[in-house]
DNA sequence: ATATATCCATAGTTTAAAACTATAGAAAGG
DNA sequence: CCTTTCTATAGTTTTAAACTATGGATATAT
């Protein structure tokens, strides 16, 4: 048995058909159905049900697929591995990040970009726990910058930086005639907030349980960038991380702080504990924690 | 590259030579030279430095090693699940245990036996944290019967039971005319306990500084049935799972039951979530549990 | 119903690569 | 200085993975 095997295997699985298979692995389809045929001799199973027009996996195949995919997987994370310690220096260093990233990632690139010129940064949004995990798993990038703590072993997640929530009022909105604010006062006000499955939503909708207020969600978005637009056009008040500040500020917004404790997010970065990482990505880690340890 | 190149690479490392690497693995020293040669040109760097007598990884070398090793173990233990799948209702069942496993674990064997009378089984002492996660990792047992749950996200620590804490204390020892005994009354008593790495003693000793009292320990030992002896002989005093109670129990030595409830230990049940498990495991384990639930 | 296309299996052949033997060259030890 | 030990090189054999050609089965179209 040897990996060759496994991705021919993997690839049939995938096409549900060996002569489409064939094709993609660029090799004949009798060279194919010799290969399964002797896999399936070795370890003395069927794993694929050939019947009329299609295939399925037995019981036995559908185990060893999965356990095909994971060694393979771990095979190509490999292979990454020893093709960027060639390149020391020069390559792209992958970023998986959640939307406020942008606000702060620029004044430390600056500074890393003398020092590793050659270097080339891909960053892609890469939100929830499950998609982060799948992320680095996956090899897909170096390391992610997340507003939630990963719970995994394989992964290490250092928290960065605290940040508060804030809100984001209409100019006209009455709220803005009230000197504190507080959950009390947002009870009745239509709130626009992140669709389910996004932090931020978590984040928010747990303060507002913790004040005891019922929230009044007017507004499902995926883009904190619609909350502000919708509070532009006087539709509602959204909540926001605080780093968003600057760039939310249009003429017909106010911001307001709200008075409370319990509104709060902490931003970590995440790796994979035993991937090796280039010295520039090392390095850039490195520049990121700094930053935010003044 | 493939995993038989892996394995020759790793031979090589753990033989430091080429001439005995070749020699284990049944090829001539040529063949193993010329696969090396191959792979170092493949991953374009020089994994072993040859030089006069011996031989060295490189840096890239070594995490290579690293990767190499863990590969192949995967690699394996597939192999040993496919195996295993062939054998159904037979074959051998493995479990790492700690030692009071052997005072529960005859009655629900009987009943097992009936059921799968081809089955065979192997015991192996295994103890620590540790070594539990390594006897799992590398297939050396289907699952381990644990006193403290495993810190692992591929492994699942089911509680089976509580345990109290019993003393063992010599027939003339003094603390045998008081009626209740309390941890203050061990302060004096030169105690005999678990050396360093077993949970028994951690257990124990966590126990004295929730009661703010301060061991006296006089001697340490590695098995629980030495302690026994050493009390049997008015050397000291013991502290063992209750489960020792029959197999303690000398002519010259006597139970007593601590006055406290911080001493008691939970005995865990854990396996690897993602292995494939035979019916004739899966039944085991499934009695093991109902024994425990009534 | 018959033709046609699609799909996997089989047979035989070619080609690539992994093994082998024999041997050379370097370095350490007696 | 000779012997031993070790890895590398050269040339050959053997294994096995690819190929082409083709057959039989089944579903879809005419």
């Amino acid at each position: 048995m040897d990996l060759r095997q496994l991705r021919y295997f993997i690839t049939i699985v995938h096409e549900k058909s060996y002569s489409k298979a064939a094709k993609i692995l660029h090799i004949s389809q009798p060279s194919l159905s010799n290969a399964i045929m002797k896999l399936e001799k070795e370890v003395s199973f069927q794993l694929l049900e050939r019947n009329t027009r299609g295939l399925e996996l037995t019981e036995a195949g559908g185990i060893f697929y999965t356990r095909s995919v994971d060694l393979l997987r771990r095979f190509n994370n490999m292979q990454v591995e020893l093709e960027e310690m060639k390149q020391v220096g020069s390559g792209t260093i992958s970023i998986g990040s959640i939307e406020s990233f942008k606000f702060w990632f620029p004044k430390i690139i600056r500074n890393f970009k003398i020092l590793y010129p050659n270097i080339h940064i891909k960053v892609k949004e890469v939100l929830g726990e499950e998609k982060v995990i799948d992320f680095l798993n996956q090899y897909n990038g170096h390391f992610t910058i997340t507003n939630q703590p990963i719970n995994n072993d394989e992964i290490m997640s250092i928290p960065l930086y605290n940040e508060k929530f804030i809100l984001l009022v209409h100019k006209d909105d009455d709220l803005n005639e009230k000197g504190s604010i507080t959950f009390q006062d947002l009870a009745g006000k239509e709130l626009i907030i992140s669709t389910t499955g996004f932090q931020t939503r978590d984040d928010i909708l747990k303060a507002f349980k913790e004040e005891n207020v019922n929230p009044n969600i007017f507004y499902e978005i995926e883009r904190l960038e619609t909350a502000c637009s919708l509070v532009e056009e006087g539709l509602g008040v959204t909540i926001l991380p605080e780093s968003y500040i600057k760039s939310a500020v249009t003429p017909n917004t106010v911001i307001r702080a709200i008075d409370t404790n319990v509104l709060e997010r902490t931003v970590y970065l995440a790796y994979l504990k035993d991937r090796y990482l280039s010295p520039a990505v090392c390095k850039l880690v490195e520049e990121i924690r700094s930053f935010f340890k003044m």
